[in-house]
DNA sequence: CTGTTAGCGCTTTCAG
DNA sequence: CTGAAAGCGCTAACAG
């Protein structure tokens, strides 16, 4: 395998390596005439750029990381289609990385991150605990928080939780609900906590006890954990209505409800979080919590290129979004 | 930004950066209290390998690429987990690729893998034009297809979609369907091709003419195709039944026949393929065609990683699994 | 407008 | 078991 470099191809058309490397990477600065011979070389030798090479000499490569808790999941899907379409405008590459809602995954993640020069990254946190972040800020790599508001020094985009639990909780108490359920994933995971932190003040404001919202936790957010959940409620005396920290965990308890005959909304309200696509073909139709994914996605990346290209004039910004309640079949 | 390099560390805990770079890849032949004093150093420092660097020397990197369709279908999403799970087994990274169907970006994704130097591609191609892949494959970069049959000179890991076309129809026939639409994606994806061909067979094992099955071509094999599917079928007579090469395209379908009214399995039988997870959650259960699909991405992984190991003593293979179908509400 | 040149940071012989 | 040194392929700065 004849190894064809830069220097190969300038052999062929006549022309010094550093004029090749100009055809690639700054074609203007060389006369139209050059510029051709020197492309057809690399057409005919077939020659690819060493990406590994540019991007020692560099210092960094062209590409960004985005690291989400659950590619499974629609909601990051949506997400990543908004980050791939600001990146790609811009010639850049995206390496999509899951962490499983995994802190050691993550940690991996954000090493070979690292290891890669990538110019910066988009990180759903799988916890609080922001310090293997610090890894990256410090090497001067870029950081933009998707779905997790920052405090302090450092970008991110949001929607807000806390309203995004109280609206959902609101309207299953004002269709009646007394006694209700929250089935979330892992409390370390900020969405879920915020979510509740969102219910309980739904509660208050109806003057509820905190106790009328009980917590069923399980491992995972997807549709496993909501059967997982279902039978955890099913063990016992239902609630009124079930509020879940996310669709899949919906739809999951909604699958299991139905084949212990419990009807829904008829013996149990129902509602979601996120108003994934299958939400609204389900079973029964999913009642949720519309947030602005791909919005999402795309701010996030303008704001992450906005560093990496002025890393000095760079004002750090927190931006939040708003939920809206989406009512369907399941909470009627 | 101090750089700091394989030297800084050697400088650091007193040794060369030879000795270095062996703990860092054959951390056995180095004595334990030198390595010691060197892992100490990397921790002191905050010593983050650079990656470009090494691959440029490697010639190659430790990762490989992974080419699908698109990333909002479960089913690649199922598949990608079979393909994680081996590579990081094996201390190897991936990086997922999304061609959207479209041959363009397709090529564009292959260039990056070619630039990054990946050790080899999984490659679900998006029409039978495998001319592209030859870029790679003279550079001696492995090549395995996955969800798509090859016919010589390269490992594929495929399920029979003439089969699983043959299951969906013949059951339909079962159920006594006269008329049956086809709705399907771009016919320049192989699968579409071949679940069609199965769908003729089964009409012609009933006796019926190839024209009792009617074509419904969008662009996109997602809910919004099906939505236009549903449309042109709404707009003449409808058939007896629909077999969609896709869950995703049937869900689309279901909702918009539901929301005209028209009743399934009713009024009209449907099945789609795949079989994902939402697709059993579906307002009306969908019946389809289950592959297994994480033993695809396993399994074709497997093969990658032994051509890349021993590119001499490598036979190609290709592997078939066969689908299943699975029988719910929307045809029964 | 084009050529020359000096590394980017790491790995890997080959000596010691 | 450890050190020295060459070079992977490319780019950017400078000279012509």
């Amino acid at each position: 395998m004849g190894t064809v470099g830069i220097r190969e191809v300038a052999q062929r058309a006549g022309v010094s390596p550093g004029t090749v490397s100009n055809v690639l990477n700054r074609p203007e600065r060389v006369a139209a005439a050059t510029r051709a011979r020197v492309e057809q070389a690399i057409r005919e030798l077939g020659f690819v750029r060493n990406g590994s090479a540019a991007t020692l000499r560099a210092g960094q490569s062209r590409a960004i990381g985005l690291v989400v808790l659950d590619v499974g999941n629609p909601f990051f899907v949506a997400v990543a289609r908004g980050v791939e379409d600001v990146v790609s405008d811009r010639d850049h590459a995206v390496i999509l990385c899951n962490s499983g809602e995994s802190p050691e995954r993550e940690a991996r993640n954000l090493r070979v991150l690292a290891e890669q020069r990538v110019r910066g990254v988009l990180i759903t946190p799988t916890d609080e605990d922001l310090s293997r972040l610090d890894l990256l800020r410090q090497r001067g790599v870029a950081v933009v928080l998707v779905d997790h508001p920052a405090t302090g020094d450092v970008c991110s985009v949001s929607v807000d939780d806390v309203a995004g639990g109280d609206l959902a909780v609101a309207h299953l108490l004002a269709r009646g609900a007394e006694r209700l359920a929250y089935v979330t994933g892992p409390l370390a995971i900020r969405q879920c906590t915020d979510r509740r932190k969102g219910a309980r003040r739904a509660l208050r404001a109806a003057g509820l006890p905190a106790r009328a919202l009980e917590d069923v936790v399980v491992p995972e957010m997807n549709a496993s954990g909501g059967a997982l959940a279902a039978e955890k409620l099913l063990s016992g005396e239902l609630p009124d209505a079930i509020f879940c920290a996310n669709d899949l965990l919906a739809l999951g308890v909604l699958r299991a409800l139905s084949q212990a005959g419990v009807r829904v909304p008829d013996d149990v309200s129902l509602i979601g979080y996120d108003d994934i696509e299958f939400s609204s073909a389900a079973a029964v139709p999913l009642s949720s919590i519309r947030q602005p994914t791909y919005q999402l996605g795309k701010i996030a990346t303008e704001l992450l290129l906005d560093e990496c290209d002025s890393p000095t004039g760079h004002a750090h910004q927190q931006i939040m979004f708003q939920p809206e309640l989406v009512v369907r079949e399941s909470s009627r």
